[in-house]
DNA sequence: TCTATAATCTTGACAGTGTCAAGATTCAAA
DNA sequence: TTTGAATCTTGACACTGTCAAGATTATAGA
């Protein structure tokens, strides 16, 4: 991990990901500018133009990286809990629920700003595949164990996603009314979001 | 509606929003600055300034005025299938996804972007309540004809809410399996969404 | 009506932004 | 060892949000 001053930085690409995702967590998204990004990488203002065609596709790279450790923390919680399909589909919507907390401007990167290019950026549409495929099993062996509605499992876990993802952008957004989250806790509140789909 | 070219706008700042709101819908959020809105409304680059204390504040009226319409679609959906629940619900969902069709950039704009500085800005605060109010009216007229499982109203709000808002967002942001977009329209997908919180 | 104060708008400037072109430096393959 | 490609720097451009100073107009008090 010696960092040689030389010419060429070695590892410039992965450099710029990381110093995007510390200056997002630090300044917001609206503080995040390719010139700080190359800054804090100790390189010149458009050295990142030799990685990365423009802004955008920084973004979407940090994006892509937020979708492959959003994955982790989803797989983590599933396979903790696989005995238990009920309680699986709680914590895992949980974990959805504390990435967002946690890193809430990467979030918010992720779920917005590229979309139209999505197709410019393949990385990025197979990471966020392999999450819903992650969704969609866990879906699976809910309406295995009945704890889920039966039929198309990719509406089903569709839906779950759908209801998850909507609570935590209003949640973000500040859109949840005051008195709620001042009466109810955020994992009591979630539960009951999820116990709407559920059969009891 | 004769607009004479004196030095004084007369009615900068509405003036001000529609230009922005015009800009948004041919430009795009990228595309929305302060200098652009200005000559859009025939003044100078720093004419909204007076209006405005910044381009934050700007866009919080933007928003602010997104959501009136908003209400107004949604409540016009309401009042006229006010004698069935079920229906009803169905309808105003979908007013709210027409609405983000529609007017795709500001309704991230709606939804993004401010939050944090919320407190700033009570109007918006204001009118975004009043929609909630409207969505927990109906969920109440659907909990009473056992539609809707009883309980909070607050929460059971929340959850309609969320459900759908989650369908949208995934939606513009292209989150959504583009196999299930060609097999399933939109309009089936959001009485899917729905049917999963709906006791049949 | 006249006048002073406030509101509104213009002009000019500033630092910061994304992006490109030209050139310097280094790597890698022939 | 040479040469072309990859990488990085330097310098420039137009555009951005914002502020200060001044011009213009409205408004309220005498």
């Amino acid at each position: 991990m010696s960092k040689k001053k030389t010419y060429h930085h070695g590892d410039l690409k992965n450099a710029l990901i990381k110093a995007g995702v510390e200056i997002l967590a630090k300044d917001g998204v609206s503080g995040l500018s390719l010139r700080k990004v190359a800054l804090k990488a100790g390189v010149s203002h458009s050295a990142p133009y030799a990685h990365f065609e423009d802004k955008q596709a920084l973004i979407a790279a940090i994006s892509t990286e937020g979708f492959r450790q959003l994955y982790e923390r989803i797989d983590m919680a599933a396979k903790k809990y696989k005995t238990e399909p009920s309680r699986q589909l709680v914590e895992a919507a949980w974990a959805y629920v504390q990435f967002a907390m946690d890193d809430t401007d990467r979030f918010k990167v992720m779920f917005s700003a590229v979309l139209e290019k999505e197709k410019e950026y393949p990385q990025f549409v197979a990471e966020s595949q392999r999450n819903f495929q992650l969704v969609k099993m866990i879906v699976e062996a809910n309406q295995a164990a009945g704890v889920l509605r039966s039929g198309s499992s990719d509406l089903a876990a569709l839906s779950a996603w759908g209801i998850v993802h909507g609570f935590v952008m209003l949640l973000l957004e500040g859109q949840i009314p005051h008195f709620i989250l001042e009466r109810t806790n955020l994992r009591e509140l979630l539960e009951f979001q999820l116990d709407q789909i559920t059969l009891k």
